[in-house]
Order: structure tokens, then sequence, then C-alpha cells
DNA sequence: TGTTGTTATGCAACCGGTTACATGAAACCG
DNA sequence: CGGTTTCATGTAACCGGTTGCATAACAACA
């Protein structure tokens, strides 16, 4: 009895008259109300006059309820301006209806088109994009995928982030449909839509010899598939006969400005390269505007290879020779897959390579 | 003692042998397994001998446990791999952990760094971003906004999307936090952190016209936003004299080439104006780009200024004169606002002007 | 008219957590 | 040493939906 008389006096939050006689008082309604109040299944329910059950199968499974039924809970929807509760659904139905979109970095990064492309399609299904930028920092990384299972999404995309082996295993075990993307791993978690960076570098290298040209530079970005695609260039040039490729890499995100230094400090420390290959077109970009304010002629003097075909590649003076993947496939593929996964049925051939294009213009 | 034994009975599993003489059987087992199968708190309670309440606070409140219980616990979690499920969570708590963006779109878009920001600041303190793209049709930002109402973020940023009145209100209604940013609006939502668009384009003018430049072109995408900007720097210019400003614009998101070329087009048509203005970096890139191809010099016979101070903007020849934005200020002070809301701060003044900055370099 | 389907709905048991309140044990106090 | 706190933990009622099963009302059929 007592501890009923200090509730009381500990509780007087609103208006609460008349705690009088009830003896066993079963737990007050909870204090934190969502910014939604009760605009809940429920509330439309009462109002229509119909149980939560049919309210919910107005959603779910319309073409059940009888013409007459239907017209009232809709109306009974509006008048509440009831918006149902995804989360409250996901717990049963074991589906969110969330895509987990892990990515380095959404700032002018090459990958970002590819998720746009990702969440339009799979926006027209219902799917919304849960974001997770991991950096280039691996600890953070897991943390962030970690935390992202957490929200049972019914998905996942990894696109450019490096994960450790246990971070991958974890992964696996969740049996969550993991797409990595832009890369083919030589051990998928699960899914896989990309191309081998290694032929890229290859080809590229290949094109150089074809054009007689031996001694080059690479300006590149310190990322694992970056590192990949200037491995085997340099593999392949000195397979060939030519000298080393120089390298001049820098952390973080390719920019016009770092990629345009790294030539001219390059330049001034005397080298003197037949060809540069940049890890990125936005590089490319920036060695071009070098070359130009040094009046070196591109490509006669120094050739320029970029990698992206990105947008302004194209419309450059000279326009650049780069390698273009074809992001919107991968995401196409990519929306296909996890659609595929989310109707239980089976995958044939989960790694595709999507391959790439050597794009040959006038700048190298 | 029934019960018991009828559990006994009512449970062989797999392989459904033997249904006999379970006279009211009750429900049978859902079908649809999560991936999670039964990693649930449950299952680490029964294994450490403790109740679903203690595992819950040893996440949420873990001083509460006894050191011994605790150490329980935590190896129960590492046997099972228990990973806590935010969603069920939510429904009772009422805080979602997510923050939606919303944005027209991620590829190559001015606001897409701000967003990398939100999203870092905000992963800190435990929150997940939801991504909803609206591309330029309004109908379909209406849905998206819709959607994302249904999964009771814990906040909403609204970026350059433009919303219809009903819209506005509905999301008003919902009560969560919401902030728009690069603008401001007259009638905000509710919280709003940016800059004047009028202002800019004022300046803009101001400038051009105190270095003695009359016949101006703008060059710009159709964005509310750009066209604000537009109108008042045509407003300005007329205002003191000068001829109405000659415009292009195109839809969708500025490019290189489309600004390139629709410099090309007005200059082949006649077009002589002393100053462009791009309603961004990239088109006034595009813009330098063309003139240099056609030997014009950059400021002397035609002066350049873009908008955002993108990261590439200083390293252009002639480095670019530009309206900088402090977009990560603005991330700042949103998440920051976010915050507060979210601990229930009163907010002395929701309407942060983050102001801008004429950055003026060599192009104009 | 009794039997058997259909249809449209309701009932209530979940989903996987959180948390107000209850409880038993140990610590503290005069 | 009885009474009061404090501490650690358990119990069970939610959160807001979904859905298997039961049922009532009718139509169809023999």
């Amino acid at each position: 009895m007592i501890p009923q008389v200090s509730l009381i006096i500990a509780r007087p939050p609103r208006g609460d008259e008349n705690p009088l006689n009830s003896p066993k008082r079963k737990r007050s309604k909870r204090p934190a109300r969502s910014y939604f109040g009760d605009r809940t299944i429920g509330k439309v329910a009462v109002i229509a006059g119909v149980s939560k059950a049919t309210v919910s199968r107005f959603f779910n499974s319309p073409g059940l309820l009888s013409r007459d039924t239907s017209a009232r809970v809709e109306q009974a929807i509006q008048r509440v301006g009831y918006i149902p509760n995804l989360l409250a659904g996901a717990l049963t139905t074991k589906r969110t209806g969330l895509i987990a979109a892990v990515i380095p970095s959404i700032a002018q990064s090459i990958f970002s088109s590819t998720i746009q492309s990702v969440t339009d399609a799979l926006a027209a299904e219902g799917y919304s994009v849960l974001l997770a930028l991991t950096g280039s920092n691996d600890e953070y990384a897991r943390r962030q995928v970690m935390s992202v299972v957490g929200r049972r999404p019914d998905g996942i995309i990894l696109t450019g982030a490096s994960l450790d082996a246990e971070t991958r295993a974890q992964l696996r075990a969740t049996r969550i449909p993991t797409i990595e993307t832009w890369d083919l791993p030589d051990d998928p978690i699960d899914l896989a839509v990309g191309f081998s960076h290694a032929k890229v570098g290859a080809a590229v290298a290949k094109h150089a010899l074809a054009r007689g040209r031996k001694r080059t530079l690479v300006i590149s970005a310190t990322g694992a598939r970056a590192l990949e695609r200037c491995r085997s260039f340099t593999q392949t040039m000195t397979g060939q006969g030519a000298p080393p490729p120089a390298l001049c890499t820098f952390e973080g995100t390719t920019t016009f400005g770092k990629s345009r230094r790294a030539l001219a400090a390059h330049l001034d420390g005397g080298g003197r390269p037949e060809l540069v290959f940049c890890s990125s077109d936005i590089g490319a970009h920036g060695v071009i505007a070098e070359l130009h304010e040094r009046g070196i002629r591109i490509p006669d003097d120094i050739a320029v290879i970029g990698f992206g075909d990105l947008d302004f590649a194209a419309d450059l003076a000279p326009s650049l020779t780069t390698v273009k993947i074809d992001g919107s496939a991968i995401a196409q593929k990519t929306a296909e897959f996890l659609l595929l996964r989310a109707r239980k049925k089976r995958i044939a051939n989960p790694i595709v390579d999507i391959g790439f294009e050597l794009i040959v213009r006038s700048s190298g």
C-alpha cells in the first residue's frame, strides 16, 4: 500500500485528478508519445467501425474487402490522417523494405551514380535506401556495417568498401542478401556484380605499349581497387620490357587539385613520362589542366588516360581517353538480384562480370 | 499439468508426423523465418540464465547489472552471435534512430557533401541516414516523402526538394523535426538552415556592375533556387540600367557538357556577353573550356562566375570567381538542431541564415 | 430443406524488443 | 534486531502492426 502512495505523490504529471480507490491500478500509460500520438491502425479501425485486421487488409490485400467496408476504412484513414507505421509491420513480416548501401563517400564519388540508379530502381518496388558511409577507416567501416545489420535490411550493397575477413564472415552469417559491386572478390560474401580491376590495368598498359609509350606515370588514390589496377598496369608494362611506371599516390578521394599538383611535382622533379594513367577521370582532368598551363601538347608530348568515363570526359579538350564502366548496368543487375532474392528465387550465376570498355579518344 | 503434456506432444518440430489427438492445436509456427532465425534477445536470455529484461539492460543501462551477470550475458551474446534488432526496440521507445535525407539527386550534386557531413556527424550519435531521392518531379517527391514518413524517422532533412503546400502541411502535421537546408523558405515547416538565394543573385550582379560589365548571360538549371538567384540577378542588373541578361536554361542537373554547349550555342547565335553567370561551378567549368577552345580571353573578353566553390574552383585556369556556401557549416548546424530536438530542448532561433561569400578570383 | 462452399470479417497470438512496477536479498540504521 | 533503503533481477504489459484460424452470413447445390 505504501508504495502506492509514494507513487501518487511522485507522479503529478498532467490533470490526473481523482486517483482515489483504484486498489490495483494497472500500469498507467507510457509517457513518451510518438509524434504521431495515437494515429494508429486501431484508431482508424474504431472510427471505421471495423477491426484492426480489416484496416490492415485495406492496405495489404484490398481485394478481400467489400466495397462498402473499403470505403468506410478509406474515409477513416483520411479523417485520422493515418500513415501506416512500416516499422511495426516489418516486425511481423520480417521484411523491412530497407536496402543498405555501404559506400566510402557520396561526395563526388564515382559510385554515387550507381547508388542513385539502384535507389531509383528499388524505390519503385517500395524499398528505401539506408546509407552507410564508411570513410577509408577499416574499423569504422566495420562498426557501420554492424550497425546497419541491426536494422535488418532486406539487402546490403557493398561498394568500394574494404572489409576485413571477420566482418565479411559475420555478414555472411546474417544470411542477408549481400551484393558486392564494382569488384569481383576472390571469395564473395554472397553475390557480386563488377569487373576485374586487374584486367583494366592490363588493358590500359597494352594500349599504351601499342602506341609506343613506355615511360609512364600513374597518379592514383590509395583505395584497394585503384591500387589493384595500378599493380596490374605495372606488371604488364614491365612484362613487356618497359621500365616500371612512376607512381604518385594520395589518400582519400581523388580531386582535381590533388592530382594536378601531383603531376606538377613529378614534372618539377624531372619526370618526363610519355603517358599518365590516372585512377579517376577527375584526376585526369587536373592533369590535363596542368599540362595546358605548361604548354605541353596532349597527346603528342604526354598522353593522358583516365578511369570512369565521367560525364565531362568526352567534352574535355582534348577529349579524354578513359575506361568506361557501365555503372547503370551494375545498378540494374544489383536491383534485379535483390528482387530475385526477395522472392526467394534461385540465382543461377551469382557472380556477374559486367566488363569494361577502353574508350580511346584524343588524349591518349 | 495438461498444457505441459500437450506442449510436449504438439512439438515434433520437423517432420510433422503424428498430428493426432490435439483437439485444439494452437497456431502452428509462423512460416517466414527471418534471416536471423532465432538469434533473439530471448535466446540470449535463456543461455545466460537470466530474463529478457536483463539482457536488454545489458545494452541500455549496463550500470544496473552486477559484474557477474554482466559477464554471463556477454558470453551468451558472443555464443549466439546476437545483434539487437533495432526495429523492435524502436517500436517501444519511439526512437528509430533514423534520419531521412530528402534530396533531388546524389550524383554530382552540390548537396551531396552536406549530406555526407550530416551523415558523419549523426553516425557518431547512433543515427543512420535514410536516403530519399526525389528527382525533379513534384508528384514523385511527394510520394517519396510520405513513404519516408511511414518509417517514422527521428528527423527529416530537406535539401533542394520543392514540395507543394499540401505535402508541407502534412509534414508539419507529423511533428517530426524537419530541417530545410540550402534555402530560407518564407514559411518554414519547422527549422531551416540556409541562405538567401536572392541576395546571392544581387551580390553577383553588383560585383559585375562594379567591374563595368553590363551585357550578361546566365546559364542555369531550372531548379527553383537557381531560378531565384537568376531572378534577383536580373532585377538588380536592370535596376541599375543594364540590359536584361540573356538566359539559357536546361532541365535536370548541371553538367560540364550541357553548359559548354549552351554557351557555344549562345555565341554562335551572335551573343557577345561581357560576363557569364552560371548556376553551378560545374557549368562554369564547361564555359571556361569552351572559351579556351575559342581563344576568348578570361576575364578580359568574357568574365565567368560560378556558384558553389567546388573543390576544383580554385585550381582552374584561370581560377574561378564564385559564390562559396559553407556546406559543412550547414551540415553541422543541421546535426546540432536534430540533436537538440531529440533531447527536447528549446531552440531559440529556428531559422539560421548561414550566409555566403563571393570569392573573387581571376575569372571575373 | 439440409449440406457445402464462398466471402467478408473478427479474434487473438504473435514479431522482438523496452520498461513500469514488483519482489527478494543484502546493506544500513538507530 | 526490526524497519527502511538500496540493489539486482524478474514479470508482464505494452509498442503498432500482420495473419492463421474461426465464424457468421449467404449463395449454390442436391
